[in-house]
DNA sequence: CTTTTTTTTGAACGATTGTTCAGTTAACGT
DNA sequence: ACGTTAACTGAACAATCGTTCAAAAAAAAG
């Protein structure tokens, strides 16, 4: 046999990213075979590789591609002046741009280390472009005397790391909506940030 | 050749999982062969095996090793009745001994997915211990009026997320010391925990 | 010194890895 | 209807994987 019915780079394509990025998230990038794709498609290992030069950079276009949405869907909010409702904003919004894409957050924190030298410094790049907008809000504000802040650097990343953290646990089937869990985290957020008591 | 000179299994044991925490943080469980955990030790595939009955389980043996440690070293510490001073201690606890061991912590925050179903239980079981700790102290706090939290059970999360993602960036080149650091973050938590303000 | 035990080698096992490519067939343009 | 292009198969490649084991040599026991 050789070209199938109902073949299509359009269908394909897309299909192979998916498969990949479910699998690579749920067993690791290492852990996944090129056949283990395949066969998610139901094609022939040979036929990814209309796909992708390879492995490694079928793995760098999901983070990429993750990243790249990420930042677009920030950078496609008007800005806010006042720093405590950006920094609201920016929590519910983090939140939920990660909760709805459990698999593609996965990757882009376990398998950085798989990553060549030359795509890990593209994905880092990007990965401080976003931390900087946080890190802007908090300066702001503690620079309005809104936030009180030893270290707006230091703040940045815990914050993120907290917020990203609700990704390990929750699930839709759980007892808590995703805007519940916004709240919680968000009350948890402003007091970090040293904002005043409400 | 066979045995060679100064061989010996007290030395060999602990030079093995040493190698191994090491390539695993470094490169991931899946990605490093037994090979290079041998070469590391600079002995032969083989000689592994008299060590652990397979790769999965010398992955196990550190993970628990890790959480047991952990678990034992916060059990030493006497029972604090002040809500603020125990959840100052724990915080300064969980960053000095995580940031101690930034290879075993990496295996534990990583490498989950790589026990078998049973070794996942037992881990997971020490891990819930570990965080009903922390959960205790905010309860406690909550009841006494201390803190003020909506979900405690999403709070102790969110603190262990903000408190380990720590071991991401800290490096003992940098410009604060580790000291610096748990100051700069015990303000975040206490502030995430709804202390009134100082 | 001799015997027993412990530790390691080195080769081998079948299975699986990422990747290549000539051949084959479906879809598309004319 | 026919020729061209795009998509895929299926076999093959060398390399590497985790694991086993008889043989060998060092260490420990007697």
């Amino acid at each position: 046999m050789a070209r199938t019915q109902g073949s299509h780079s359009d269908v394909t394509g897309p299909r192979i990213r998916a498969a990949a990025q479910s699998l690579f998230a749920r067993h690791g990038y290492a852990a996944v075979s090129m056949r283990q794709i395949a066969a998610e498609v139901g094609v022939q290992a040979g036929a990814l590789y209309n796909y992708t030069p390879d492995k490694q950079t079928l793995l760098f276009d999901l983070m990429k591609q993750h990243m790249d949405d990420l930042m677009a869907a920030l950078e496609a909010q008007e800005p806010l002046n006042d720093p405590l409702a950006a920094l609201e904003r920016f929590t519910r919004f983090h939140m939920s741009f990660h909760l709805e894409r459990p698999d593609a957050v996965f990757i882009a924190y376990m398998e950085l280390r798989n990553l060549s030298e030359d795509h890990f410094v593209q994905v880092e790049a990007l990965r401080q472009r976003y931390e900087a907008v946080l890190a802007d809000i908090l300066r702001e504000g503690q620079g309005q005397g809104v936030f009180v802040l030893s270290d707006v650097a230091v703040a940045t990343r815990a914050v993120i790391a907290m917020l990203t953290g609700v990704t390990t646990w929750y699930r839709d089937s759980g007892a808590l909506s995703q805007n519940e869990v916004e709240e919680v985290y968000w009350q948890m957020v402003r007091g970090a940030a040293g904002a005043s008591q409400v």
